[in-house]
DNA sequence: CAAGGTTGCGCG
DNA sequence: AAAGCGCGCAACCTTG
């Protein structure tokens, strides 16, 4: 096993020619790009250079498998959605990455590298990652760039060759550098694979049946409006919210006005949002509650959704890896991460295959016994609910009031039935409240926390310690320390939060990541068996991811290895566990659901 | 009229 | 209007 650092490395031709294949931006699809070839070179274990040599850019996919069925490096590169879509086009996969990108961001934020000076110099590596979006084009960079400067791309990482050996001996120096250079190893290896999995369900794509979309849209809306129109039951039930307010001009769609008009049917609200309204009785509450969720169901996943985001029976929305603080993963484009599930039953395995699907029970809570080492809250949740556990346990009676005092104790909730039930949980599980409660504290001090692998916390803005600063003032008001006093709550929230949140995004990373090398050993059906086209030569006849929110994970696989499936969905829930949190007493059970349609029928 | 802010609601 | 965290997106509305 060694490592592989590829990056443009020799300028072959003039400008002009770049990004004849629109499919990829980067080096990855450089068979289009004649400007460039390809550098790539063997690292020894201490990092240095060994061999290096040179792959024409229509060559790289096959110099990959090459490499991947010879001796599986892994693969240090500036940026996996810039070189990989390019190879899993030509149904080559790889096995292990380390992204530059990723690492940069983890690295140079985290508290236990005792030197990120040399990191956070390197700015050219804050970067965004390439646009992964299908339709971008060929940029412009012969045009923007001076030719002494022929190997940066706007907005983007540097893909050359002596760009990324020299970021990634940076990298090695402030992971030897850190308190804890194994857990940061393992948090960088889950962030790496976490971008390969993202290239590859862009590149697979979820099974969606448009037609039973459209169904569904049907049955909900009426029949597809012309252009600019709504749909009929829109209108309809329009007139009903109308004629219940006395209001015949009434505005549904602007909250501003919606409001003015409720206030003059004598309803007395202060905005327009769901949860207000329905404390609210009137004739105009039901069938306005009723209009708005078909309004959002046409705005945000109406037919021009469908018409944006599904191709060829897939849904390819765009994941972005690490896009959030915490270190869950964002979305930009297409809405993964909001997918209503409502819409469930139009996720849809082809012929011959099936869809698993599965999500851990109460993941963060779980985390947060085994980080926090509260036997007692383990125990609560061990091969059970843990909402019950709690129970059961005494500490609160209902599995309600068990959910709402464990989600405050992580969100930070102070009053209500949150702020009468935290303190029982304090009680029953203290080393779990000692855990966010002195992450709180930390926070509202204007400190970092890091999550159980060592992803930081950012620190609070400038602003944030100038308010506090001016609060202890003498010319201070008490409005002044007021506002500090809940900037300062308002942080400990958010740092409390992080930690939790964070660490179950590590978690989660690790129960994908070793699910995916599971699945790709569990193997494929025979050439000419049902085939899932549509999800590219790389995954048409064997199971692949498809699907990745937070907690929960489909799977798309031909029927005969759905049990094997299934099976390794388990085994890798458990490796996470162990992986993250050796031997602790803390469990991480699953629904699974194997079915053709993601929903129970 | 484009950019940026706000509101409301979808997900965990 | 959420209480109590993290997001993205569409629509409306204000600002320049």
């Amino acid at each position: 096993m060694g490592r592989i650092a590829p990056g443009r490395a020799v300028d072959v031709g003039g400008p002009g020619a770049a990004g004849a294949d629109p499919g990829a931006a980067g080096p990855a699809s450089a068979s289009g790009d004649r400007r460039w070839r390809i550098g790539a070179v063997d690292l020894a274990a201490d990092g240095t250079p060994i061999a290096e040599q040179v792959v024409e850019p229509a060559g790289f996919a096959e110099f990959v498998a090459g490499r991947e069925s010879a001796d599986r490096p892994r693969w240090v590169w500036s940026d996996s959605p810039s070189w990989y879509p390019g190879a899993l086009a030509a149904g080559v996969r790889v096995e292990r990455a380390h992204d530059l990108r990723l690492c940069h961001a983890i690295l140079r934020g985290a508290r236990s590298v005792r030197d990120r000076d040399a990191l956070a110099a390197a700015v050219e590596w804050d970067a965004a990652s390439a646009a992964s979006e299908p339709d971008s084009g060929p940029e412009p960079v012969a045009a923007l760039f001076d030719l002494d400067e022929p190997l940066a791309s706007p907005g983007e990482v540097p893909h050359d060759l002596d760009a990324a050996l020299a970021e990634f001996s940076r990298q090695r120096a402030a992971l030897a550098s850190s308190e804890d250079p194994g857990r940061l190893a393992l948090l960088l290896a889950a962030e790496s694979a976490g971008g390969l999995i993202a290239v590859e369900l862009r590149a697979a794509g979820v099974p969606w049946d448009a037609d039973e979309h459209d169904r569904l849209l049907e049955s909900e809306l009426g029949p597809r409006p012309a252009i600019g129109a709504k749909p009929e039951r829109m209108l309809r039930v329009a007139d009903e919210v109308r004629t219940a307010l006395g209001d015949a001009r009434a505005s549904l769609d602007s909250p501003p006005k919606l409001l003015s008009a409720l206030r003059r049917a004598g309803i007395d609200v202060r905005s327009t949002s769901h949860w207000e309204l329905e404390e609210h009785e009137h004739p105009a509450i039901e069938p306005l509650l009723r209009y708005k969720k078909l309004s959002r169901l046409l705005s945000a996943n109406g037919w021009a959704w469908i018409d944006e985001w599904v191709r060829d029976g897939r849904y390819r929305p765009v994941y972005v890896p690490g896009g959030v603080v915490t270190g869950r993963w964002a979305s930009s484009g297409g809405g993964a991460l909001q997918l209503p599930r409502q819409l469930r039953p139009a996720l849809r395995a082809d012929p011959g295959w099936t869809l698993v699907s599965a999500d851990v029970a109460q993941l963060e809570p779980r985390v947060l016994a085994a980080m926090s080492g509260d036997r007692a809250m383990a125990a609560a949740g061990f091969e059970k609910d843990l909402y019950s556990g709690i129970v059961e346990s005494g500490i609160v009676s209902t599995r309600q009031d068990a959910k709402i005092a464990v989600l405050g104790a992580m969100y930070g909730g102070t009053s209500g039935d949150s702020g009468r039930l935290v303190p029982r949980l304090r009680r029953g599980f203290p080393s779990a409240m000692r855990l966010v409660d002195r992450a709180a504290e930390v926070g509202e001090r204007g400190g970092v926390m890091a999550t159980w692998l060592g992803r930081t916390s950012p620190p609070p803005a400038p602003e944030w310690a100038e308010l506090q600063a001016g609060a202890s003032l003498p010319g201070a008001t008490s409005r002044d320390e007021e506002r500090a006093r809940r900037a300062a709550r308002e942080f400990g929230r958010f740092t409390r939060n992080f930690v939790v949140q964070g660490t179950a995004a590590e978690w989660a990373l690790a129960w994908l990541a070793d699910l995916r090398l599971r699945l790709a050993a569990i193997g494929t059906v025979e050439s000419g068996a049902a085939e899932a086209t549509a999800s590219g030569p790389a995954f048409a006849r064997r199971p692949h991811l498809v699907f990745f929110l937070h907690d929960e994970v489909i799977v798309h696989t031909p029927v005969v290895h759905a049990e094997a499936v299934a099976a390794a969905v388990e085994a890798s829930a458990v490796a996470a566990g162990r992986l993250l949190f050796g031997a602790a007493p803390v469990d991480f059970p699953l629904d699974i659901l194997i079915a053709q349609r993601a929903v129970k029928e």
